[in-house]
DNA sequence: GGCAGGTCTAACGCCTACGTCAAGGTTATA
DNA sequence: TATAACCTTGACGTAGGCGTTAGACCTGCC
């Protein structure tokens, strides 16, 4: 009798794994952005390897592209229908359903690619000034190094 | 008799042409962001073009890197030393305390370089992950198609 | 010199994304 | 069965980044 479902996890072990506070994975729950996970008898919270995946996702967003919870949660549910989609995978029921939430699904990747191309484009900018910069300090730091030489520091 | 200083703005001008607020100005000023800009006589902030140019700058650091004010600053003050720097380019005076602020800068900027790569490295990944995505979807979106030509939706 | 429209400072407000108790219930282990 | 370690739900607090309002002042123009 393997008692082989998950192993569940509480919240302190996804806390400490995600690296998150266990005030986030509440509150995040509390804005929907993690669903209500399941629980133990006496009311402590068990989360599943999915959870765990899905906290990483969340800070990646917020780190990365630097958009609000409000919008990572319209990410997130996203996901959440194409997990549905991918599940119930009978041809039976619903099909225009389906594409409509297909569809969806697209539109808010597309957005997502798109806030990615623009970050890496306004980025690619940004590193080519900063090389620039870089060489120029370059330059000014050996034209210091002559100045040195030729006038040694005061005191030497 | 050229009145050919510099065409000055007044706040609102630049609240305009940078897409910020008036508070938003007065609010970077109060953090050190802004030197404090030259005044009219009767008190009106007078702005010249470097500092629209410094707000434009602020907001891409906070946009694409999504630091928050106070290292911005650090950044923008490592610019005004640059600047100092530049100006004063007599070879005369503290060459020791240039190479220190030079080092300051080239710190500065490194550390903002490292900052630029890591977020395209993994802006990149995350790129990757949704052209697999957008892939998947339209291979879902094909089927689906096929689908609806073998059972018409209800009610057509 | 009076009016419209722009600007000034000061001060309080607000939203986001959590931090930080407090008081009490749960679980595992000895 | 008791005790340490963990978890629960409130509820209030906080830091950052401005928004908003009030009341007064300036500027340009007729």
């Amino acid at each position: 009798m393997p008692e082989r479902t998950d192993p569940y996890l509480q919240i302190g072990e996804v806390a400490e794994r995600t690296g998150v506070t266990q005030r986030t994975l509440r509150f995040y729950e509390e804005k929907g952005l993690l669903k209500p996970p399941s629980r133990m008898d006496g009311g402590f919270r068990l989360y599943s390897e999915a959870d765990v995946k899905r906290v990483t996702q969340i800070r990646r967003l917020q780190d990365l592209l630097g958009v609000a919870l409000a919008d990572i949660k319209e990410m997130v549910d996203a996901e959440e229908m194409l997990r549905e989609l991918r599940a119930q995978y009978d041809p039976e029921s619903g099909i225009s359903e389906k594409r409509r939430q297909l569809e969806k699904a697209i539109e808010v990747v597309e957005a997502q690619y798109k806030i990615v191309q623009q970050k890496m484009e306004h980025l690619h900018e940004m590193k080519s000034q900063l090389e620039e910069r870089l060489k120029t300090f370059e330059r000014w730091s050996g034209e210091l190094e002559r100045l040195e030489d030729k006038a040694p520091v005061a005191g030497a």
